[in-house]
DNA sequence: GACGGTACCGTACTAAGTACGAAAGGCGGA
DNA sequence: TCCGCCTTTCGTACTTAGTACGGTACCGTC
């Protein structure tokens, strides 16, 4: 059996990684199997396992890659701006790998990009003046929140801003006409309307959670700062 | 091949998946399989698809079952004490069953609990005067809270309040050490302390939110029931 | 009492994860 | 230079899972 017959370079870590996030944005994460993998590696499937252990390896992996796509904020600047920043960008990369909110739910090993995003996140807070145990409710929050958008964002029917009408019509028929009056009024008179995305939504939410947090900071700047 | 040889009442639509809810609770959403399911259930695998198309009708019926266990709040009472046990029971729901939000993501076809639970909660709200565009508003701050809550929560890698420390140092063995200092800081001082426990932090964000909102109602509240 | 519908089952095909061992090429030591 | 070993890749095959297809027993109806 030749070595390394194909072209481009050598099998790795990284590249089975990176073919395999490819393929679960294209196709969903039941599309990734050994065998597309490979082939899309240009491998045969049992390469693959020696640059990594087996399956589980490779979504531990590619989970940890699309946390080292959030924007790691910096300690000491504006909190506010730098948490916007990286729930905003957390949000954009659970919404280009829709796939990863399903599989945080069976990682429980997180990875060095995963560590590093949350302790970027608890040093800002810290530095905001925030407690350690302010600083852990603030942080389940915006997460709680980032994450939760994601799913809804991923379970949308739709894709995009595309006819939420029709999905509507389609997901009602068969039920009785009349059963759910405020689905129907949030449908008719606000989601259906030109101009709705539910992405637009997540400021709304996330500057409410950033209001709570600073009032919670100013009730309790003494304690705080103390802390600190 | 003789019929209903097996004890018990005969198959149905929801034998099959109230048993199925069981095989997931007991051994994760991997466990359930159309072999597992009719082992369960006394039956042949083949048998099951007399009352199920297919196995993605089981887990669309699955999750539905799970949304049929939050509690539907009313209308007219106090919108923050109904809706604060609307997120409560779905909390536990989710906790109880924590292998639904991994499907969330991947299901798009809402059975009628999910829709009841959904029309509810928009009732509730519109009832308390909130308009049509300040709901879609609430509902989708608050939903993305509870489902973030619970990936944070089925993710955590300990099962409760069992030695979070042993699992701390699990991860960070192999890892640079120093490398997260406010990740150890928010190990050593509050998450290994005696009586820390995620849970908690549920009420905490809860009733952030549910701050932001009441703020939201009283500053327009004219316009508000106009719309009503 | 034959007849058709419903509920269940036997068999088998396909796809996926992966264990096992073989082979091909490079590399260090004698 | 030669040789044996190590790394990487591959061929084969086993196991589990979803499910298509057709068969068979029981039941009610005419």
């Amino acid at each position: 059996m030749s070595r390394r017959i194909t072209d481009g370079p050598p099998l790795s870590r990284e590249r089975v990684l990176g073919a395999a996030v490819e393929l679960a944005d294209a196709g969903g994460i039941a599309s990734l199997t050994i065998r597309s993998l490979a082939d899309k590696l240009g491998v045969k499937p049992m390469s693959v396992y020696h640059h990594v252990a087996n399956k589980d390896e490779i979504l531990d992996g590619i989970v940890d890659r699309v946390f080292a796509e959030i924007e790691v904020p910096a300690a000491g600047g504006d909190w506010r701006a730098e948490l916007r920043r990286r729930c905003g960008s957390a949000r954009l990369a659970l919404r280009r790998h829709s796939w990863a909110i399903g599989l945080l739910e069976s990682r429980t090993t997180p990875g060095p990009a995963t560590l590093r995003a949350h302790d970027a996140a608890l040093g800002c807070l810290r530095g905001a003046g925030f407690t350690v145990p302010q600083t852990a409710h603030a942080l389940t929050v915006l997460d709680s929140y980032v994450y939760g958008f994601a799913v809804q964002e991923a379970s949308l029917p739709f894709d995009e801003q595309q006819s939420a009408g029709d999905v509507a019509e389609d997901i009602m028929e068969g039920f009785d006409p009349g059963a759910y009056p405020h689905l129907v009024e949030m449908a008719v008179e606000h989601i259906t309307r030109p101009g709705y995305s539910f992405g637009d939504q997540f400021g709304f939410g996330l500057e409410l959670i950033l209001d709570g947090l600073a009032a919670l900071l100013g009730s309790g700047a003494d304690r705080a700062r103390r802390d600190q």
